[in-house]
RNA sequence: GCCCCCAUGGUGUAGCGGUUAGCACGCUGGCCUUUCACGCCUGAAGCAGGAGUUCGAUUCUCCUUGGGGGUACCA
């Protein structure tokens, strides 16, 4: 088995454009695990100089990079093969099978308004302009492994341009033709290709060629229903990336997203899913990328990860260093890596102080009380260890005679300004005695507003 | 307009003629609990509609409706 993955080199990598990838991964890893000798082949996929810029390719190759999906041969430039693109269109001319014509879009749709709507276009050789290919007469029959065989009737369609008046080829031609040059057997790719199969279709007969097997997948819709864009948040690898996902999540859910397997597993590792994914049972529908599920995914997988590595990777991911401590006491209390500051930051940065709500209910006069007596039973701690802080302040709600919230929370927005935050003993113990008592001094000198 | 594809809860899916229609996310309620989470237990929620075929249709066929894609001297 041999595939490819020929991203248009826009820069973003489109979710639904890594789904592809990953599934051409899948297929080609998965073979190769039966014994089948296979091959991973990236093009971009662009006749257009202007486009493929090192930076856009380069950005492309980051994101892959990022989720894992490597490459036996690649990145293979599909300009690069602009001179053999253009011996196969010379090649056709010379045997009538193409022909040139000053015929336009518009004239195109002149001779629809004449001969039918659902009677393709037919020209004449002029000797000039772009390049189009015969059509021949007949059908042409896709055959699709997710989708069975699709039948096209040839009178539909439009004899395609080819080639620009220039030479230069068409994405049409060129896919066909780079895919036979690299000896392709399976053609994975977004369902959006499936109309234009048929001219590459022709292509392939036109050279005599067998054409590969394809496998169109189904398109990722946002929550409208509606393509996924950037308008719907996340829509490239590369967001979701900066928005705190880590990779091996990222896959899993893509994985699922569009394919499931008869046992109901849902949390999959690539060895797994090499093992298991089966093109035959993608599904034909499109499918919503659903962001809640990816997050809860995401959290699994964060909290599968030992302390040392989620550190490493919030130490990478916040620029910070030093998160040990906080990473360990806020691993399961978070779902990305986004999450992490907003929850701990305030062990670093000194209680938040936009939370004015929290601190009326809970600096205020009950409990500055409630506070004073945690200080001075703090106060007297040595070690300040966990134990020590722990059972310090869960006797002081009978000492006081209050319930135990006034003062576990009143303790809680004492050191970090707000309501929800890590264990507090744990919050304590890592700030320090010091820092700990500076903190309540702070909270019991602010007036309640 | 024309061509093509698709259709199981809100979402992702399992199912491949006979099932109490399964699983997961999300959502209810509850337990746990110093907050938030995590974890555990519950509950609500689905075969788009109509004709066939069949003893029997979620499953097969057709139509309707709905959604999507294509229709470039873009990819």
């Amino acid at each position: 088995m041999r595939v490819r993955f020929a991203p248009s080199p826009t820069g973003a990598l489109h979710i639904g454009g890594a789904r592809a990838a990953l599934y051409n991964h899948l297929a080609a890893r998965g073979a190769a695990k039966k014994g089948e000798p296979s091959q991973f082949i990236l093009r971009i996929e662009d006749t257009d100089r202007e486009r493929s810029t090192d930076e856009n390719v380069e950005q492309i190759l980051d994101a892959l990079a990022w989720l894992g999906i490597d490459f036996d041969e690649g990145p293979i430039s599909q300009v690069s093969h602009e001179p053999r693109h253009r011996e196969v269109v010379q090649d056709l001319l010379a045997r009538g099978l193409a022909y040139r014509t000053t015929a336009t879009g518009e004239d195109v749709r002149a001779y629809k308004d004449e001969h039918g709507a659902d009677k393709g276009y037919r020209g004449t050789d002029e000797g000039e302009g772009a390049i189009r290919l015969h059509v021949p007469e007949g059908e042409l029959v896709v055959h699709d492994l997710i989708r069975g065989d699709t039948t096209f009737q040839n009178v539909h369609m439009d004899d395609p341009v080819i080639a620009r008046a220039d030479g230069s080829a068409l994405y049409n031609l060129a896919v066909a033709v780079d895919d036979l040059d690299a000896g392709i057997t399976h053609v994975i790719r977004g369902e959006d290709h499936l109309s234009n199969t048929p001219k590459q279709l022709l292509v392939y007969a036109a050279l005599g060629a067998e054409p590969p097997i394809f496998a169109h997948l189904p398109l990722l819709h946002g929550p409208d229903g509606k393509k996924l864009s950037k308008r719907h948040g996340a829509a490239s690898v590369q967001e979701l990336r900066d928005a705190g996902y880590l990779p091996e999540a990222v896959i899993n859910y893509l994985a699922l997203l569009g394919w499931g397997d008869s046992d109901d597993e849902t949390i999959l590792s690539r060895e797994e899913l090499e093992d298991r994914f089966d093109l035959n049972k993608v599904t034909k529908h499109p499918a919503q990328f659903d962001e809640k599920k990816l997050r809860w995914l995401n959290g699994k997988y964060l909290r599968a990860l030992s302390v040392d590595e989620l550190t490493e990777r919030l130490e990478q991911h916040t620029g910070r260093t030093g998160l040990r401590g906080a990473v360990e006491i806020s691993q399961e209390k978070i779902s990305t890596f986004h999450d992490f500051w907003p929850l701990a930051g305030f062990l670093f940065d000194g209680p938040k102080e936009d939370d004015a709500k929290a601190r009326d209910q809970w600096l205020n006069e009950d409990g500055r009380k409630a506070l004073a007596a945690a200080r001075e039973s703090l106060a007297a701690l040595d070690p300040f260890s966990l134990e020590a802080v722990e059972g310090a302040l869960r006797e002081l709600p009978a000492t006081l005679e209050v319930k135990p919230k006034q003062v576990f929370q009143s303790v809680r927005v004492a050191l970090a300004g707000t309501t929800v935050s890590p264990g507090i003993f744990e919050s304590a113990t890592l700030l320090g005695k010091d820092e700990t008592l500076k903190r309540i001094d702070a909270a019991i000198g602010v007036p309640s507003t």
